[in-house]
DNA sequence: GCCAACGTTGGC
DNA sequence: GCCAACGTTGGC
């Protein structure tokens, strides 16, 4: 049994979209990174997966999503219609695999990254590195652990709980750069 | 919109 | 096989 973190960016594919998928599961294709490829590989029916929102507002975990299909060759690959198609991809050779997962469970609340910044047991996650860009990646029993309870933990009262629907929110101008 | 970080590409 | 140029990612 593995833990995982996968990522994706809301616009184009959201937890609330899985939520929605027939029988909430969805095939995990379009990895074009042979290192997160690899960790997709070694993905096992049973593990579980922090599904995690990059490129959002904020950047959040938002759920936990279930490996239910081992990888297989994902066909978008030889798709020339598809965004992620690869010239060098065939069903002879189809280089990029897939896993289809289903959902567990979305958190009560996002656990933004600045949160999850300020956990010391999240130190080493991937996720949180600057310029970490892998889509799919190992987390620890205790990193997994720990994300899942602060999404179970309902969100306390006052204004630190974010409304669901308050995306709209926009970034803050001059902010000086670190 | 900016730009650091990183993977990929291609000339040599 | 090196490495500069380039494209993409993703937080800010």
């Amino acid at each position: 049994m593995q833990y995982w973190l996968i990522k994706t960016e809301p616009t184009s594919f959201s937890i609330q979209d899985l939520a929605k998928a027939p029988k909430q599961t969805t095939f995990w294709e379009g990895v074009r990174n042979y290192q997160a490829r690899n960790f997709l590989r070694a993905m096992k029916v049973g593990d579980l997966a922090i599904f995690y929102h990059s490129n959002a507002e904020p950047p959040a975990a938002v759920g936990v999503a279930k490996v239910v299909r081992e990888a297989y060759p994902d066909p978008t690959a030889w798709d020339k219609k598809s965004k992620y198609f690869d010239a060098n991809a065939s069903p002879d050779n189809p280089i990029w695999s897939m896993v289809d997962v289903h959902l567990v469970e979305i958190f009560k609340r996002p656990i933004s990254i600045d949160e999850l910044r300020g956990v010391p047991a999240l130190a080493g996650m991937e996720i949180l590195k600057r310029g970490s860009r892998l889509s799919v990646t190992p987390v620890t029993a205790t990193e997994f652990r720990t994300i899942e309870k602060l999404g179970l933990r309902a969100a306390s009262a006052g204004p630190a709980a974010p409304a669901a629907d308050s995306q709209a929110r926009h970034r803050s101008p001059g902010r000086s750069r670190r």
